[in-house]
RNA sequence: GGCGCCGUACCCAAGCGGCUAAGGGAGUGGAUUGCAAAUCCAUCAUUCAGCGGUUCGAGUCCGCUCGGCGCCUCCA
């Protein structure tokens, strides 16, 4: 299975070679945890999760290292703005680390119910904070950075190509169009190494450094975590196509600039979801949480479905409407699956006819084109309709495919438990299976209307009525 | 002002120069069911925003027009 994929360094199409065979260096920008994760947040690490899997799928060993912002993370560009976790912190009157815990696990909640599989490293920058420092002195060494007003700074200038993949030579950027111009900077792409004249300051959030007390910026945080774990040159980075013109920008130009190598071979770039309005972001408010989908009835697979519904690299809008049709998917596809278990079994994929091994190659095929899950969901419902597949072999290529789609197809349609049935609804049952009985339908349809008032539907089945929450 | 993306049926959405334009949701007709639900069968774009061009051949490439979106603040 040789993966093509579309690397934004380049903006090409690229056949995907590890530096090291059967093995990949998988980095991805984690979240910022000063707040709760929108379902667009949680479009990146479905993503990323889909690719590591392709990987695995692939049989590649996949080392991913995931970061957890708790620290440096401005609500404002250069030296201006506030630290997101103090300003979050300030406003609930919590510790910033007490803001980091609860939203740190929030986030791993969320992610889980999404199926999404845990990173191999998860690393905090609060707990990397020295090797932070050690970058931005081997940058200083090097002669890459200068202090102003306090802060050191990244001099873009001295970095050859600075910009090549964000295609930021060939744009003509309104910098301080809307955004006041920070002083300090001789060019206006320079970037903060660390700080130390934060005007809000909090004690707990600063460390000593050779600059003097303070904390880091940004963007060092990712050069330095990967670095450590996955060495100056890796495979693959990961992240919103927000993160291309100005992080992973600066990321690239302080980690080549300190390691004196190249540094990611691909980069992949999920595209956003919007809403029918626009854009969701945190500043803005309004969004929308898992939870909030949750709330609302929805199951979490059924908004991973929505999300492999549409290719990675596109937008895409959310709708309610969408996530409807999602559900009904997800529900009716479980339910096939159901059906297809009472005739047959999972095997080894060894076993499949060669009708199988035809629907199974094409699979692979689409996913290995740079992640095609719509195609790939399209795939499904279509061997589910191959009249030359037995049941086993069918239920044998969903298996197998699920490896990869994550949508836990292996499980039992949840079926209501009707363990706990108040003795009401009980009653009104009964009653409903006498009227029927005695072929009184007008009085068995009332009962079941008024049952559905009160969000229970009933469903007449060969071994007698089951019954469900709406 | 600069950079980039997109416009495929009622809705979502694949498709990247060549068999009859994937798939899902919704709808419609039929089978089944007391009726529903579910399931099964059938049906659902002579056409890909519009206009030109390249080509033996274009939804797919090029140009223009119209329409939508993103970025150049924070953001996944």
């Amino acid at each position: 299975m040789k993966l093509k994929l579309l690397n934004s360094d380049g903006r090409k199409t690229e056949e995907f070679k590890p530096l090291k065979d059967g093995e990949v260096g998988l980095y991805c920008c984690g979240p910022t945890v000063y707040n709760y994760a929108h379902i667009g947040n949680m479009r990146a690490y479905t993503f990323e999760d889909i690719l590591k899997r392709t990987l695995e799928y692939a049989g590649y060993t996949v080392n991913h290292v995931m970061n957890v912002t708790d620290v440096g993370h401005l609500t404002g560009d250069g030296d201006e703005g506030e630290d997101k976790m103090i300003k979050a912190a300030r406003e609930k009157g919590m510790t910033v680390w007490d803001i980091a815990e609860h939203f740190t696990e929030a986030f791993f909640r969320d992610s889980e119910r999404l199926n999404i599989e845990r990173p191999n490293r998860i690393c905090k920058a609060t707990e990397h904070i020295q090797d932070m420092i050690d970058m931005v002195k081997t940058l200083e060494d090097k002669g890459y950075t200068y202090v102003a007003g306090g802060n050191v700074y990244f001099d873009t200038s001295r970095f050859p190509g600075y910009g090549k993949m964000a295609n930021l030579e060939n744009q003509d950027l309104q910098h301080g169009a809307r955004v006041a111009v920070d002083g300090n900077k001789r060019n206006g792409t320079d970037f903060v190494l660390w700080f130390t004249n934060s005007k809000f300051g909090d004690q707990a959030m600063t460390w000593p450094s050779p600059w003097g007390e303070g904390y880091p910026g940004w963007h060092i945080e990712c050069s330095a975590m990967s670095t450590r774990y996955l060495g100056p040159h890796f495979d693959i980075h990961c992240g919103g196509v927000d993160h291309i013109p100005i992080h992973h920008t600066n990321e690239i130009a302080q980690s080549e600039a300190a390691n004196g190598c190249k540094w990611v071979n691909y980069w992949l770039h999920n595209e956003f979801i919007l809403m029918k309005s626009g854009k969701m972001s945190k500043s803005k408010g309004g969004f929308i949480t898992l939870q909030d989908l949750i709330d609302k009835g929805y199951n979490a697979l059924d908004y991973r479905y929505f999300l492999l519904g549409g290719h990675y690299r596109s937008q895409l809008v959310f709708s309610w409407e969408s996530l409807d049709a999602s559900r009904s998917a997800r529900e009716s596809l479980m339910r096939k699956i159901a059906a297809l278990k009472e005739e047959g079994r999972v095997q080894s994929v060894d076993t499949l006819t060669e009708e199988g091994q035809k629907v199974l190659s094409a699979f692979r095929e689409h996913m290995a084109a740079d992640l095609n899950t719509p195609r790939a969901l399209a795939d499904i419902w279509s061997l589910l309709k191959n009249k030359n597949l037995s049941a086993s072999d069918k239920l044998t290529l969903i298996m197998d495919m699920d490896r990869i789609l994550g949508l836990s197809l292996d499980e039992e349609a949840p079926e209501e438990e009707p363990a706990a049935l108040d003795a009401e609804i009980e009653a009104l049952l009964a009653e409903r299976q006498e009227a029927r009985k005695n072929k009184d339908f007008a009085r068995s349809d009332e009962i079941r209307d008024q049952l559905l008032e009160q969000g229970i539907q009933i469903i007449d089945s060969p071994d007698g009525p089951k019954w469900k929450k709406n």
